[in-house]
DNA sequence: CCAAAAGTGTTCCGACTACACCCATGT
DNA sequence: ACATGGGTGTAGTCGGAACACTTTTGG
């Protein structure tokens, strides 16, 4: 029993997502600041309660539709954080969630209904509630677990790419610098993208072609 | 709702946990019968309710050990299985775990308290309740995925062990033959087994040298 | 014409694969 | 002595890593 006394008597379920986008060549995580006065200064990982006969994966999108406005992004289970101490208001067992997503699709919502939304990067995070600073930093293992062996690099970025942002989204998320060589042939003998009509020039220098995912699902890859 | 009616008016939250070994050249499971009228002659993967203020993992080992007498086996979480429609006597939201044992170091529970306990290959499982087969199913995948790149295996071996052993877990789990010299090559210079004293002698030929895993704790490692 | 990012092949080396015979023991 | 699984080395191939210059544009 925690000094603020339970909230609920039975112990109930929660989703939480870590929404990550790559943003100023940086991976960043979509925060919520939190309105409750124990928590004040805090920041929280956008989620909430299941309802009763609501999906996991459905209550996920909905808290982050709500809070967020993003609606349509790519989600996936990350670990369930069930320690009976996480939430001093109560036994609340959270299923958390990875979204990734392209930050410029996405117009945060403005609304301070939820006092804030901002992104913040990952090396450079806020003080967080609960345990969620765990759980963000659970999330940002995962992925880059993951990125070499699978297709969900694709969520980071827009519907069409130049390989140039393709590269620094993997440099970004391994922390490392790739030779453009070796990754370009990689890359392409995977045949997961496919080159795309249109160039876009962004400066004084030739421009670049432009790619798309060929595959829209997830899926196992040895991309690098 | 179901035929049967709903059982609890709030989502409850359980465990389960799909317990694996090695036994007979296989690869198995640990299940035990269900006693429930309506699902009579369906097993079921060991699990229950998790208490108020207990921990997720705690609650695994609990009921594990209450369902089948094992103690001290390595679990860790698999996934984390919420259908409103998975479970027809209420909302039911269940952790799942994967466990790894060493079958011959764990006596099966004989009491009929609970209808019975036995070990199935996963190739030939019997009716299942819930969804509980997809749950094996993903568990089986995950183990698969995770032996070749994770000490993982040490669960499933008792504490000393041969070469020829730990070759053929892999062969069972992976579903190929492995060449025995390659093979030895590379699980050495991981380093992570050691050669122990004493020999074991197991018929007409020569006896085989002991190793152990040198570290006891899970950890990534390259292993193939 | 200069600055800046796009685009493009080859060589080298280490890692994985394939492969066959002798050894130590029990019966 | 023979049947059985334990134990050992090498050659060939393939994939990953290192590496530098030309092209196209905007200013």
């Amino acid at each position: 029993m925690s000094k603020y006394g339970r909230k609920y008597t039975h112990a109930v379920i929660a989703t939480d997502v870590v929404v990550f986008t790559i943003k100023d060549e940086k991976l960043q995580a979509l925060l919520i600041k939190m309105k409750k006065p124990e928590f004040r200064g805090y920041w929280a990982v956008p989620g909430g309660l299941v309802k009763g006969e609501e999906g996991l994966e459905t209550a996920a999108f909905r808290h982050l539709s709500e809070k967020t406005g993003m609606r349509g992004v790519y989600i996936e289970q990350l670990q369930t954080f069930g320690d009976p101490k996480r939430d001093p208001f109560g036994r609340v067992v959270s299923v958390a969630y990875i979204a990734l997503v392209s930050w410029d699709k996405h117009e945060l919502k403005t609304s301070e209904q939820y006092g804030g939304v901002a992104w913040f990067p990952i090396a450079g995070l806020p003080k967080l509630a609960y345990d969620h600073e765990e759980i963000v930093r659970m999330a940002a293992t995962r992925l880059k677990a993951k990125i070499e062996y699978t297709n969900i690099v694709r969520g980071l970025l827009p519907r069409r790419f130049t390989l140039t942002e393709l590269q620094r989204a993997y440099e970004i998320i391994l922390g490392k610098v790739i030779d453009k060589r070796n990754f370009r042939k990689k890359i392409l003998e995977t045949k997961i993208i496919k080159e795309v009509k249109g160039k876009i020039s962004s400066g004084a220098h030739r421009p670049a072609r432009m790619y798309r995912f060929v595959v829209d699902k997830p899926q196992a890859v040895e991309m690098l």
